[in-house]
DNA sequence: AAACTGACGAAAA
DNA sequence: ATTTTCGCCAGTT
């Protein structure tokens, strides 16, 4: 069976997310090929978020909310690693977002 | 087996 | 422009 998961897809993306950068979830989605699965990214990463090897802190909503901080360890965790990256966020929210947003297909080039 | 849920997103009102 | 509703798909109950 080949790791044609959906959750597998999601981490090989999320993994390539590099340093400094965040992403949307619907660009994963779409990078995957599933664009309307955006909720079904975030889903996936419910297991994600404890992996280091998935940077989940670094997956925003396509708003640049931090929509998935609740989820964190911490409540602080998410934002502490994005500031730590040089990301700025401002209330929960990652400011510059345009600046900062990767796109996954860019270096996937799928 | 059916219904509900959910880190989203886009369209409609 | 803001608020509301629907769709998406997989996992859980």
């Amino acid at each position: 069976m080949l790791e044609n998961n959906f959750y597998h897809k999601v981490y090989e993306i999320v993994r390539q997310i590099p340093y400094g950068r965040v992403t949307s979830y619907g660009a994963i989605a779409k990078a995957i090929g599933a664009a309307k699965s955006a909720r079904m990214v975030g889903y996936a990463m419910n297991g994600a978020s404890t992996l280091e090897d998935v940077p989940a802190h670094r997956v925003v909503n396509r708003n640049g909310l931090l929509t998935g901080k609740h989820h964190f360890p911490g409540t602080q965790l998410m934002r502490q690693l994005l500031e730590g990256e040089g990301i700025r966020v401002k209330d929960d929210k990652v400011e510059n977002f345009a600046a900062v947003f990767w796109d996954p297909m860019s270096n996937a080039k799928k």
